[in-house]
DNA sequence: TCGGAGATGGTC
DNA sequence: ACCATCTCCGAA
């Protein structure tokens, strides 16, 4: 069970998007190993979408990894409070990406609720443990991503995507992008996906 | 359980 | 001024 190979992320990214649902993201950060498995994600493809930071050719600090091969991290800060993670995808120069918007934890529950809470698992409420996860900020904060992640390769050791096959089967669910209701006519794009009935999906 | 308002700071 | 979000708090 390896890690997807760069050669994934280079290709089309909407296949790219799709095809990271149900695989494993995994962060070793001081000492423990993270894993959570991608349950919900969008694209965002800077030649023809206004909703993506790269649209227009906008090269700056904040957007350059967007516009390397694809396979590498690349980490923003949001509402001056939260961080999210996107994947880069597609070829040098393109300027696209996936966001990773829900995770189901497989590995370091215990730590996730210590990252995002600040006391153990045993003493979250039901609602609280599904809330570890199911959002963009979340998750980076239940798996320790900051912006100290931003343009590391995914073909490291120190933060990677499994490339592996569930045993169960799910069905896919589509539909419009989350909090992006400025970009005009790209707010209808349908590049949501997401594991349908998953709880960690952060909504819908 | 749901919805509205406020927090908060890098980026352009 | 804007923003690919989250938490809190009050109403039901």
């Amino acid at each position: 069970m390896g890690k997807l190979p760069k050669s994934f992320y280079e290709g089309d990214t909407l296949e790219v998007a799709k095809g990271l649902l149900g695989k494993v993201l995994v962060h070793r950060n001081e000492g423990v190993e993270l894993k959570g498995k991608i349950v919900e994600v969008e694209a965002y493809i800077g030649a023809i979408d206004k909703a993506a930071h790269s649209y227009n050719n906008r090269r700056t600090e904040r957007t350059e990894v967007m516009f390397w091969s694809g396979g590498y991290v690349y980490v923003y800060l949001i509402y001056g409070m939260y961080y999210c993670m996107n994947v880069v995808t597609g070829r040098e120069g393109e300027g696209a990406a996936v966001l990773l918007r829900g995770l189901e934890p497989v590995q370091g529950i215990e730590q996730m609720s210590i990252n995002r809470y600040g006391k153990p698992l045993e003493t979250l409420k039901r609602s609280q443990i599904i809330n570890l996860t199911n959002g963009p900020g979340k998750l980076c904060r239940a798996m320790g991503i900051t912006k100290n992640n931003y343009g590391e390769p995914l073909t490291g050791d120190r933060i990677f995507i499994e490339n592996i096959n569930l045993k169960e089967e799910f069905d896919i669910g589509v539909s419009k992008r989350i909090n992006i209701d400025y970009a005009e006519e790209a707010r209808d794009f349908e590049w949501r996906f997401f594991i349908k009935g998953n709880p960690y999906v952060s909504k819908g």
